[in-house]
DNA sequence: TTTTCGAACTGATCCACAGCAGCTTGGTCA
DNA sequence: TGACCAAGCTGCTGTGGATCAGTTCGAAAA
């Protein structure tokens, strides 16, 4: 089964799964679906929603406010678990959209609340996997309090690019990104104008293009040394349970 | 048991607990400890750190940049569990420190594990609570990315007040707290010359005064309307298990 | 072929907030 | 009781990014 290979694999850098876990996992692959460009999967309000895991495709989890700005929390990649936080809380949150053309396996709570029960290494797993989400909301809280336009929009790329290369889909010359500037404006805190020119000031530092859907890294050290990016909170250690 | 009362509380709200979970949890309980204002109770880059219950006092979580900056993540009131995150990744990729005295239970990362394998529902639970963490981060998110300086100040001290009232440290008039206007400005992206104008506008438009160590709510309509604050994040609908 | 429409891009102006420099107050310690 | 120090407070000046008001480009529709 290729496509559960990303998540499976992130699990296992985290804990030695047993047959039995490896089997509750299997099931979380059973219901395959699709979503087109700009559906909402999961909308604010929504009682008893699904999780998702992502096989291929973009998505992005936002919230709205009164006012009727966004502001975009995480962009979903392949092998990206989506929608945890709808489970445990009745109602969810937040919204999320597909950006391209989705492929997914529906999660069910009943899927999650029993692996807890019977499948304790995947249960510990998975908290892993949620305090991952996590780790990364809170570097992107620290992106939006501490640091400049163009050290944000450094930092997204790339953190972007590090992620997609854990499931093979770029690497340090950069990566295909179906983004807008509308969405790294409402993910970065800026306005769409300001992204552009911040994007021109990047291109022109010989530092990354971001250009026709591509990322392209031109300096990677001169782009983590700007932004302050650490992959710390993107990788692990080892496994804490053997 | 007085002093486990307050997450003990939180928990069941979210699910009914058997006697074995309970007992389970009340083992977290056992190792009582106590810090002085200003310790450093976990730190960035730290192995294997334990966990804490916060019996009482107020803590607070941080990220330090390389240019010496600080963001607060989080603030930590008393019935708060703080460091989950410190106990799933091998290495603690934040700092908490004391703001003031603290009591506090420690927790283990082999009490976790144990939970896990022994008493799924009390699992759960966790997961529950480390997801509204992460709801909070997202709400602290919104706030900097997509708020005015006046709405950050007044949606955290609502944010604040609200969860003090849960553990019953705090009602619509107001609350003790013992932060400086450099917690709030590290916590809202500002500066605290800043948070002190800030601070002026809001008394002098008669909503907050925030002064001698209290937080007094003059017109709390007013600050909801003004930040748009909905508690949403920090209740539960009802229990998810039964 | 022209129309349309969303995204990318640009220049001019404005303002919210930062940075600096200095003052005030109250608590603590020799 | 005077010295000290952290926190609170204020005025002035500078600037990063928002806002407004467009133009350009390319792909798809008609």
């Amino acid at each position: 089964m290729p496509h559960q290979s990303a998540l499976t694999r992130k699990l296992l850098t985290f804990v030695a799964l047993s047959d039995l876990d490896i089997e509750t996992l299997a099931r979380f692959f059973q219901r395959r679906r699709s979503f087109l460009a700009g559906h909402e999967m999961i909308y604010q309000g929504e009682k008893d929603a699904s999780a998702f895991i992502l096989a291929s495709g973009w998505a992005y989890s936002y919230k709205l406010l009164a006012s009727g700005e966004r502001q975009i929390v995480d962009f979903q990649v392949p092998g990206d678990f989506l929608g945890l936080r709808s489970i445990l809380f009745r109602t969810s949150d937040h919204n999320i959209e597909a950006i391209t053309r989705i492929e997914a396996s529906e999660v069910l709570a009943s899927d999650i609340l029993d692996a807890f029960s019977h499948a304790p290494r995947l249960a510990t797993a998975i908290l892993w996997a949620a305090s991952r989400d996590e780790a990364m909301v809170v570097e992107h809280l620290v992106n939006l309090g501490r640091r400049s336009a163009e050290e944000r929009v450094a930092h997204l790329f790339l953190e972007l690019g590090t992620r997609l290369k854990l499931v093979g889909l770029g690497d340090e010359n950069g990566f295909d990104c179906p983004l807008t500037q509308y969405h790294l404006a409402d993910a970065l805190g800026l306005s769409a104008v300001h992204v552009n020119r911040v994007l021109r000031n990047l291109r022109e530092d010989g530092l990354v293009t971001f250009q026709k859907a591509r990322v392209v890294f031109h300096d990677f050290e001169g782009l983590k040394a700007l932004s302050g990016f650490d992959t710390g909170y993107l990788d692990q250690d080892g496994p804490l349970l053997r």
